[in-house]
DNA sequence: TTGTACGCGTTATCAG
DNA sequence: CTGATAACGCGTACAA
């Protein structure tokens, strides 16, 4: 018989002598027919192995999928194991989940440049960090809902945290005491790659390009405030959130002569302060005597250690689930703006 | 005009004078038509801004979404913040999207207890860790292909790592030099749930069922070569592999009296070896004079701090890219067996 | 090399 | 409350 083909929609209806729109309604719109009937159709549809209307079909009537993308700007490899992107994720998947959404992992490095077709499916896209090329967003359904997070899109709504202040507010944090020597640790902030110290010929990104040209703005700020000149303060840059990326420009900071090696180092990520942290065990260091470390995210790795990290937590977790929210319809897409905290550690107490 | 509804190829075909079979096939089949042809109707598609063939009436009509899920044992939100299932990711990750696919993320533990229609979409599954209900396979799309990691399903084929050998290799490095009093850290090995000391009354999970229980299995190898008697070497069960579930039941292995303390601890994953790490060095205890560690997984976290983990390494990343590669054909669908690598760091020399 | 016609499995509309 | 029918947008035999 027809026992190859999967049973569809239609099989059942004739199966049970009622319309296709009948068994239609069964399934989505159980106020539209007598509960016996529904009763009895979802009973034979299960006894006869029909496991409900298809998704492909259905998509394609309705317009819909019930599919959320997310587009990554780094490598999904690289989001996927760094833990930032990772709580973000879990806050979208969260409420994605519990709407009966399912969510979609896409990256703007995808290896042909653009998106694959099956993008397009999804229902709403949220955008996640600074697109290395706009042109790519270009290419998704005009109309779909979007949101951005960590960096903006004109017309769209965005998920943002108050970086500047709080970068302001752990910097004053650290200098209550006064440093002799002052360092910063940048994270991808120079227009042009750059691993190692930031010279004035580099261009730096602007605020609405990257949050951590936000971030220095605050450290700025707040060194400013306590009697320094800003760009007197070395700054080093560092090109990708990983240990073997930072590693060298650490180590080379480290191993400057003892008169010229920062004792506060201020750093854009908890990832960057974790590296320096353990480079400068290694090197028989003493934290915070010899040097002070500063983080940003406040990742569960730098809290479950010791010296624990003094740094500023925001709650990625969140900032996930607002984008999903939006996206979702469920809060109104509008511009959200996340509040941070301290945590004071003994790697900067 | 017809401004608001998005384009379709066959406004494309009638714009351009020709028919929806050309224009398809210039998208889909270019040695189906003259190259001067094809080249003029993409060059008016992406002129009246067509974006190419609909992403769901595609999948309808060929059966087929370049969609590949995964479906991860535990919720997504503890998954993407597990570094051993993010690398398993990232490998998964990496082959579909060379090869134009995408990845939709799934859990087992959904709200609903069940799938969401959007799931049958796929056209494979990767299933990550045994599944709490079996009955949720049967939900799926009877002959979608199915790949396991990390356990197995009856007739489908699966990705391993080798951890019996693995542990019995470990534990005899660890065992070279003989422990006072070893002991054992397991994960989720009991079939009643059980944060602390596991005791004859709790009746352990087989090997078919967890990996957790082959590399008990390969621990006991090796302590009973060793001149000790399995049975009279203390196990704990951990339930969750993250910091505040492992903390409680590891500082009660610590806070032991010395004379009961464990001088040499065996455990199953790196994130709880890391957490007796950082508990006993709180604790003021000399590793690995006072007390030596074992892990397994190799994660990056262990490495990157000191002192550096002693610890099974292994490749998740490269068990994800062979899970995909059969899902997607490339390689023939058959068991897979990993191989391990042993890292002696400073935690056990 | 190009065009016609049908069907993929569903849902929405509208008439009974 | 139920049923017939027309889309949804595309791929592909098959005919020209």
């Amino acid at each position: 018989m027809t026992h190859s083909r999967r049973m569809t929609l239609k099989d059942l209806a004739r199966e049970l002598g009622v319309s296709t729109a009948t068994v239609s309604n069964a399934f989505n719109r159980p106020d539209q027919l007598s509960p016996a009937l529904r009763e009895r159709i979802l009973g034979e549809a299960s006894r006869l192995g029909y496991r409900g209307p298809d998704a492909k079909a259905r998509s394609l009537r309705t317009g819909r999928s019930r599919i959320i993308a997310v587009i990554l700007a780094e490598s999904l490899t690289y989001s996927l194991n760094d833990p930032v992107a990772s709580e973000f994720l879990s806050g979208v998947a969260e409420v994605l989940d519990a709407q009966g959404h399912t969510l979609l992992l896409l990256s703007s490095r995808q290896a042909q440049g653009l998106l694959p077709g099956s993008a397009s499916m999804a229902d709403g896209f949220i955008v996640y960090g600074l697109m290395p090329s706009g042109d790519l967003l270009d290419t998704l359904p005009a109309q779909a809902p979007l949101v951005s997070a960590d960096f903006d899109i004109a017309g769209r709504p965005s998920v943002h945290v108050d970086d500047e202040p709080a970068c302001y507010g752990i910097a004053r944090h650290a200098l209550r005491r006064p440093p002799r020597r002052p360092g910063i640790i940048n994270l991808r902030l120079t227009a042009e790659p750059c691993n190692g110290r930031v010279t004035p010929d580099h261009t730096l990104l602007g605020p609405e390009q990257t949050i951590t040209r936000s971030r220095l703005i605050g450290f700025h700020r707040a060194l400013e405030e306590a009697g320094f000149a800003p760009d007197q303060v070395p700054m080093w840059n560092i090109e990708e959130n990983t240990f073997p990326v930072c590693e060298p420009v650490i180590a080379g900071i480290l191993d400057l002569p003892e008169e010229e090696r920062p004792d506060l180092l201020l750093c854009m990520s908890d990832r960057i302060a974790l590296t320096a942290l353990t480079l400068a065990e290694r090197r028989g260091l003493r934290i915070p005597e010899d040097l002070r470390l500063t983080g940003f995210d406040g990742i569960a790795e730098g809290q479950y250690r010791s010296p624990r990290l003094t740094t500023v937590r925001q709650d990625s977790t969140e900032k996930g689930r607002i984008a999903a929210r939006m996206i979702l319809g469920l809060v109104p897409a509008e511009p959200s703006l996340l509040a941070t905290e301290l945590i004071v550690g003994e790697s900067c107490p």
